[in-house]
DNA sequence: ACATGTGAACTGCTTCACAGCG
DNA sequence: CGCTGTGAAGCAGTTCACATGT
């Protein structure tokens, strides 16, 4: 398949949501400019995006909301359940652990790993907190999708180097470092600091 | 002065971090390439994103780092201390408040904001949980620059129009949506749920 | 008549390659 | 000689505009 651009699998995202909100409210057809003002951006933005897939609109009408819906989360993948494992139970770890969002897009969450044994054999809303140095061994028994790494900075790079080499593919990384994987995996990163240096930015140099 | 792109501003942001890094270990020059191994770029991009804002290196030698250092905190702002108000005092928002990355880079948190009247007065890692309803008093006297939003999707672009009209330039938001703002307001968003989204499509579309 | 799907034009970011200078 | 700084070239993503199908 054509490499498709990070910033049109975003949008896809985005239509989802959007559609999901229609769908709900029980509108049927929509076109891509409709699409376009709700997600900030142009009809022929939407079009080219979808035209990458495939042809789901019908000339003259727009699009049915529940089909684009399902050939949108069938693109995305989410017809099936990921699981997921959470490295480090400090705040932001605790905080994803009752994030409602997960759940809802079929991301389900196995386990916490922590290296204090002061959480280790606790919960989290219902998730274990286990001991990292279980990690491997867990791994190739409960085979989870997807790695969070919420450890802190210093620790991150070396917490990342053992799910890679326990055969996770795909991490979201909180942790504010550049992170070093093979090609074969996948790391989206979460940069707070990053996004408030960028707002600083626009806050000094607006004319 | 010229636009500069987002990314460019994302990577001055990660090559400050490296100085920083260098500067601990107590080197003083570095060269563009060196840079570009650690922030996975090349050092022709390096070159190119400085060079917007002046001319800093010496040639055949590299860069100063403390010089280069104290250059991009200039350029990013954060020579000076922002005023910072969180809007939502859920999970994230406390583990917002507990982050040392927010105060480490200049960013002083003000107060935080919830409409639980179980939570508005008691304190989050000392600071303050104020009253929803007191932002409109307590913006002109405490002059925030930047306001965190962190309550539920179906909240935020309400909560949104109150920070725009109480004058906040300045939004860094946490809710899944895509919030409608004027174009003297800044907001980046950061979204989990996207994030994870790109991960399983990356997962499903991989050869 | 209306809205999609798409090649072509355009815009802007990235990479190249080399002149310039310490 | 080495590394910066920068026009020029290359490339990728966005926008345009219209043929196409209902």
């Amino acid at each position: 398949m054509k490499r498709i651009a990070d910033s049109t699998v975003r949008r896809l995202s985005a239509y989802l949501r959007f559609l999901e909100d229609f769908e709900g409210r029980g509108l049927s057809t929509i076109s891509s400019d409709e699409l376009a003002r709700r997600g900030g951006t142009t009809s022929a933005q939407v079009r080219k995006d979808l035209s990458f897939f495939g042809s789901f609109g019908k000339r003259g009408l727009g699009y049915s909301v529940p089909e684009l819906a399902g050939r949108l989360r069938e693109i995305l993948g989410l017809e099936r359940q990921w699981k997921v494992i959470i490295i480090g139970a400090g705040k932001i770890g605790a905080a994803l652990v009752a994030y409602r969002g997960f759940r809802q897009r079929g991301f389900h969450i196995l386990a916490a790993y922590d290296a204090n044994p002061e959480k280790v054999g606790k919960q989290l809303e219902g998730i274990p907190v286990r001991d990292i140095g279980q990690l491997e061994r867990d791994v190739p028994k409960d085979t989870p999708d997807i790695a969070v790494v919420t450890v802190p900075a210093e620790n991150a790079q070396a917490v990342v180097e053992r799910v890679v080499a326990a055969g996770i593919k795909a991490i979201l990384n909180f942790a504010p470092v550049q992170l070093q994987v093979p090609s074969d995996v996948t790391v989206k990163t979460v940069n707070m600091a990053m996004e408030l240096e960028g707002l600083s930015f626009a806050l000094t140099n607006r004319d």
